[in-house]
DNA sequence: AGCACGCCGACT
DNA sequence: GTCGGCGTGCTC
């Protein structure tokens, strides 16, 4: 019999299927990991089919098979062409998907990366005496790593290969793996949940069994109890033997969150997140496997766990943006889910106080049933939203952060202990660093972008690759030692509520302070013990935390979300002030929100001052359907990367040529197509340059196909091509 | 990704 | 001539 495997290298030009032939001794199955003879090396793979007769006609044999189990379901094996023809996702990419890294062997694993240093066995004269004078990039490279050690994948794109490689066989370089710390797992116990479903709960909850759709919108106001109607959901399919699958947004996997789960539904539950290790990720991936757990709790990924017999798949906060993938196997959560419950035959809960308008007009449309929940648990109305229009401020000559009125509520709510939230947006508030005699901005040497100052180390960070440099003295083109560097937003607010109210205490929340995850569940601990009173800081706050003393919310500039280009930015501006507003008066204290703008009369204000979101949808679904963008429209990007510049601009006027004569013949599917620089035209020093198209949708998977079947055909060397459909950004 | 192959420039 | 660096192409 013949093994149709796919090798493990990500690289386009082997994300093919090769053939071997399986030795009788050998138990290969479909969804085996195998080893196979591949050139002169032998490496993993994974056997996706097997077939009775080959075309190839020498075949190499199977060497071996790798785990005691089956390790990609037939499922698993449908999902991965299913990705590759939706989001030309390379097969190799979704099978690692698939898979907790601790099975992979052999190549570097996630955790560990590879460095390289002089050997310091030898000083740095014997080791330039040891190479020859006419090797100048194997010099050049050893002049490089005389002032320390580097990572290999960094010092693999300024020195070819090779140069490295021959130091290395001579033993005067040598390659070390630096092994990334791991955390524990947090344990955690917790009592029976008992509460009855109130009517709106229970008429929820029946509708997602009844609805002949596979998907069901669940729009449920905040507080209105989403979560319970989840857990009796997912009781429900386990007491029909199946398994379910629950997705929350990355930062809502909180310790609370994790403990109601387990409390409820015990080891019957794996926990995915981000703070587990590779050994306790695949401890938890095992146990899926074996269906000694049957519900899975985790973040985007966890749409990939391996459960047989899936009954539900709930996606909570369904509309937020981490359910879309943008890097490496770029892909779309939902259609992920639709598709395991399309084969499955499972159902589908996208639950939102805020939907997507993409998932509305499909409910809308009767695509997917639709489930409303209005009335919140509590007898407590949403708070008040006052929006402050700031140009009047400026005209009776306030120029400071604050509006009169959230300075008068901010001096108020303190004094009467209770909390404060200050929420800003992140974009528009990096401070570069700029020198005021000449102008010069400091720039990541690897990346078209200004670079960020952060005071606690006193370092320059990119905040693309993460490449940190040293704090400017002077100035690198005129030598001025007038250097002027902004402070981060959130502590110029910090200071400023320091400097209105003396003595109070200030958290600050942001990029900065925030590096790893129990920093950001200190802050939020240190917060809710009321070790401080005002609590400030970015996107990172705005979602699911319940502080009961918290009564104020600010939010600085709503606005910065409207004026990124961007056809969803009203979108995402509604959904943030819904959810900023949440977190106020959550006790029966009551709350309310301020709000600053310069665009009081924008409708996406005057809509979620009121919280109509259907007045919204009504709206914002409009303006779509007139200005033919998404869901009425879908935009494909096309986005190649090279540090060959000639090259990616060869490879995009190429495919751009083949795709303007496909365009040609089909010029009604098309609105408009174009090849351009991407606004962040290097990244990681890699240029950046891409196609940008937006067709009808009436024949968008053919179209989808003939664009992925173009850049198929055009493979060029050193150039990395993705696509991404309506994407998030476009730089 | 890694490795063989082959071209080409530098040095005996 | 010959050694080794460095770019190209292939792997069932």
């Amino acid at each position: 019999m013949i093994a149709k495997v796919i090798v493990d290298i990500s690289n386009s030009e082997t994300d093919k299927i090769f053939d071997y032939e399986i030795p009788s001794n050998l138990n290969v199955q479909k969804g085996s990991r195998v080893i196979v003879p591949f050139g002169t090396q032998r490496i993993e793979g994974f056997c996706i089919d097997i077939a009775p007769t080959s075309d190839v006609p020498t075949l190499k044999s199977v060497e071996g098979v790798l785990d005691e189990f089956v390790c990609i379901s037939e499922e698993m094996l449908e999902l991965m062409r299913y990705m590759k023809d939706r989001f030309y996702v390379r097969y190799v990419d979704s099978l690692r998907l698939f898979i907790p890294s601790k099975l992979r062997g052999g190549r570097v694993k996630e955790l560990t990366r590879l460095y390289v240093t002089l050997n310091p066995a030898f000083t740095v004269e014997e080791i330039l005496d040891a190479v020859p004078a006419r090797a100048k990039s194997q010099i050049a490279l050893i002049e490089r790593l005389k002032e320390g050690g580097e990572y290999l994948s960094v010092i693999s794109n300024e020195y070819s290969v090779a140069a490295i490689n021959a130091l290395v066989s001579k033993g005067l370089v040598v390659k070390t793996s630096e092994q990334v710390g791991r955390k524990p797992m947090v344990s955690v116990k917790g009592a029976e949940a008992k509460v009855k479903l109130r009517p709106q709960q229970q008429s929820a909850l029946e509708s997602i069994f009844s609805a002949e759709q596979t998907a069901v919108l669940l729009h449920g106001v905040t507080g209105s109890g989403k979560t319970l109607v989840y857990m009796n959901a997912i009781k429900r399919v386990l007491d029909e033997g199946k398994t379910a699958i629950m997705l929350v947004p990355e930062i809502s996997l909180t310790p609370q969150m994790l403990r109601n789960f387990r409390g409820y539904f015990g080891d019957n539950v794996a926990m995915l997140h981000s703070g587990l290790s590779d050994g306790e990720r695949f401890d938890e991936w095992k146990r899926l496997l074996k269906g000694e757990a049957r519900i899975v709790v985790g973040a985007r990924s966890a749409i990939f766990a391996p459960v047989k017999d899936l009954g539900l798949i709930i996606v909570d906060e369904e509309h937020d943006a981490s359910y879309v993938s943008e890097s490496n196997p770029r892909y779309r959560t939902v259609d992920v889910a639709l598709f395991r419950a399309n084969h499955n035959k499972a159902k589908v809960v996208l639950g939102s106080a805020t939907p997507s308008i993409e998932s509305y007009l499909l409910a809308k449309r009767g695509d997917y049933a639709l489930a409303v929940m209005d009335e919140r648990i509590s007898d407590k109305g949403m708070p008040n939203i006052d929006v402050v229009n700031m140009s009047h401020e400026l005209l009776m000559g306030n120029t400071s952060m604050f509006s009169a009125k959230l300075e008068e509520s901010i001096k108020d709510t303190v004094k009467k202990g209770e909390q404060v939230m200050i929420f800003l947006n992140r974009r528009g508030h990096s401070s570069f660093v700029m020198c005021r005699k000449c102008g010069y901005i400091a720039k990541c040497t690897d990346c078209d972008v200004s670079l960020t100052y952060h005071s606690f180390d006193n370092m320059l960070k990119c905040h693309y690759c993460g490449k940190r440099f040293k704090m400017l003295s002077c100035c690198p083109d005129c030598g001025s030692v007038n250097i002027k560097y902004g402070k981060l937003g959130t502590q110029r607010v910090v200071e400023e509520i320091e400097r209105l109210i003396p003595n109070v205490k200030v958290l600050r929340m942001d990029n900065e302070t925030t590096t790893t995850k129990s920093a950001y569940l200190d802050i939020l601990g240190a917060f809710a013990a009321k070790e401080a009173q005002v609590l400030v800081g970015t996107q990172m706050i705005a979602k699911g935390h319940d502080f009961p003393d918290v009564t104020l919310v600010g939010i600085l500039d709503a606005d910065m979300s409207l004026y990124h280009q961007d056809y969803r930015s009203n979108e995402r501006t509604f959904q943030l002030v819904t959810q900023v507003a949440g977190r106020a008066g959550r006790s029966n204290k009551g709350g309310k929100v301020i709000l600053q703008t310069y665009a009081p009369n924008h409708y996406v204000y005057r809509f979620a001052s009121k919280y109509d979101y259907s007045g919204f949808f009504e709206k914002e679904n409009n303006v779509r359907y007139t200005t033919k963008f998404p869901p009425y429209t879908t935009i494909i990007r096309v986005l190649m990367t090279s540090e060959n510049e000639d090259k990616v601009i060869e490879c995009a006027k190429t495919i751009y040529r083949q795709l303007m004569d496909f365009a040609g013949r089909n010029s009604n599917e098309f609105l408009y197509m174009q090849a351009m620089r991407s606004p962040l035209g290097r990244i990681q020093n890699k240029y950046r340059y891409q196609i940008i198209a937006r067709i009808k949708r009436e024949k968008e998977r053919e179209i989808i196909a003939e664009f992925y079947d173009t850049i198929e055909r055009n493979k060029f060397r050193q150039v990395s091509v993705f696509a991404e459909l309506n994407p998030q950004n476009m730089a």
